[in-house]
DNA sequence: GATGAATGAGTCTTCATTCAT
DNA sequence: GATGAATGAAGACTCATTCAT
């Protein structure tokens, strides 16, 4: 147990090491990606931002395409993470306080390094697992459609799936429209309060619109 | 003008043949973008699909870039052309009826090549010149912010400007979810109506949740 | 059929400078994989020395396994005439007069640059297609099999297969060590003289160190 | 010498420690070389099949060459241990007997890690001094030159400098082709008899077709 | 002595583009 | 105007070797 308590730190050392040079290449690629664009990105040009040698990077990372694949994960990551955790801190609200909230919450998430990220959202589908963008929004998607389903009463659609997949990709789409066509508009709380109504207002649904539910039903 | 009747021909012979040879190419380019993705389609290979030697296709496009565009350009005209036609024939319709009908038509404009319509949209940002794109979405925002103007009266949202971006963003963005991750939706009519009512909904306008206008207008 | 004499020329022009071409990259193959050895011989060095530029090797030759293994093509190809044509006309000659005939041929096959075969014999393995030399030992192999087939009576061994395989594996590997580490022995007369009995007096066979024929016939 | 007799054992034990790491990365390189061929066996590769680190690859081996060296001459001692004890049990056998011994063993040094012998054969020229594998025949050679001097009576090549440098590049070249086109007859004892009678034949002379000696002294 | 992270020269290969014919 | 051979900059990637720890 106390035997080789010398070997520790050394071994350490080395992994931290290794730590630091991929956080270099992850951070440098990024930046290249936003400086250059995915087309002329080259491995050379993001060793040598990341001050680390071509062999290097890739002793790390198999393949331009494995480098960007590491960066989307890293940052599809954090996005989730901020989502997941509002979808949490939301389930217990009511739809309209909670419909807002994820709004903002979505509109939040954009802003971790939206350059970053408009590039990523254009480039994915070339990087092997594009599901990735993809995944979010299943995920996503899921975690709404719970909520739903725990507040079914208050919810004017029928088909919690269909529900739930139109909520998340308008909301998602908005922001994404907004972030790239009228970027002005992310700081007034009128965008969110508009994009919160038109989800809220879909949700809770409506005899006259909604065909899907039965007029009485609807009227209750 | 009566000189050369005999050259006239000629000429528009070669015209014609000139034409030929572009739509060769702009066909051949869609053909191996779908086939290749755009990283592997290169201008030799289109070239050679197009059965036209790369001298000619040099004669006739400036860059790689050029002839992407041109492709782009194409098949945005051709999606507009459905659906400026359709906003100018459902200018007339209730909102109801012309959300359905515009939704309709979205989603049919998306049934034009969509293999060549996904690739594009990956591809475009990376062309460079993606202001095709938000050019195409501008001037939908454009007419349905006219046709809502038109309708003032039947709409509970107090800005129209937008009114008409989120509603845009949000159908185009609905469609083209569905096309990436739920294909199947389509061919549902059932996805038409939900869609057309999370707009017309949103549109319409409650009291409940937009502060903006008084209960009683909202409800009449 | 007369119709355009005017466009042949040109077409020969461009046929004649891609012929060039390729020869200058074969010649200029030859002369790196003597000068450097397989493994040094890069495509780009290749490439210079053929006067030619790297994208214009590439055009003819998709690797440089193809490009190698045109020159070995070439080069087996060459001494295969050699082989060919000798034992077309020894066919009528008697077992002796032949064997010294082919052993004879055999030497000055390997007198067509004999760097280059050196070379080529060490490295073949490496290309794919290693096969190459190995098809000419079969394709001589079945010549002398048909010739000692149609000298039947002449032949004192038993098995025609293996009496053809182990003539040319025998007088193949003599001449090849001698090349190798005996050149001198090229010249003299007697290593034609020596190598030729050994092959003869195995061929025709003797009753005492060979049991496979009875007694009687092999002493008839 | 008696002062540290406790020592003694841990300089052993280092000295055996190199040993076994040596040995390990013989045996490694043998295998990855068998494995991936001479191209792909990389230092790191065969580092990592050791079990050794390539930084103590390169305290005991200077260079990835200096390593493939060792193997070959450590493979060629194998056989050379075979074939020199094999010469030496049959130096007092009369001719025949003495033949068949020696293709016997040529044929069963050929069994000894036949795959990697196959490799080395086929990139000794590569590794630079193939002088290793020419050694081994000069003293076959030199072997069998000094047992046909020995038995000079059963003789009937004048020249035998002649005699035993054919002798033994025909037998090693015949299983030599044997093991690489003809595997299967090196499992038939058919196969040493013919190659032994070719020997033979040769190296008895005969009046016809030696014109070196007289008939009658041929003939005895 | 051992370790393994780091190095970077050098390899093969692609492809947009030019230009002599 | 057409042709297609030629170009060469640039990119992804490998691997023998070094050296700080």
């Amino acid at each position: 147990m106390a035997r080789r308590p010398a070997t520790s730190p050394r071994k350490n050392a080395s992994q931290e090491r290794s730590r630091a040079t991929v956080d270099a290449l992850l951070a440098a690629t990024a930046r290249v990606l936003v400086r250059d664009g995915y087309d002329h990105a080259s491995t050379n040009k993001i060793a040598e931002a990341a001050g680390v040698s071509i062999g290097s990077l890739y002793q790390y990372f198999p393949s331009k395409e494995a480098l960007v694949a590491a960066v989307i994960e890293r940052h599809i990551g954090e996005m989730m993470d901020v989502v997941r955790t509002s979808l949490v801190r939301v389930a217990a609200l009511p739809l309209r306080e909670a419909a807002r909230e994820l709004v903002r919450v979505m509109i939040e998430a954009h802003r971790i390094e939206p350059k970053l990220h408009r590039v990523l959202v254009e480039q994915i589908p070339r990087v092997g697992n594009m599901e990735h963008v993809e995944r979010v929004d299943e995920e996503a998607t899921a975690l709404v459609r719970a909520y739903l389903e725990a507040r079914r009463d208050e919810i004017g659609v029928e088909d919690l799936d269909m529900a739930a997949f139109l909520a998340v990709s308008s909301v998602e789409a908005m922001t994404h429209a907004a972030v790239l066509r009228r970027p002005a508009l992310l700081s007034e709380p009128r965008f969110v309060d508009e994009v919160a109504a038109l989800v809220v207002r879909y949700l809770e649904g409506d005899a006259a619109t909604s065909g899907a539910r039965p007029a009485m039903l609807a009227a209750e």
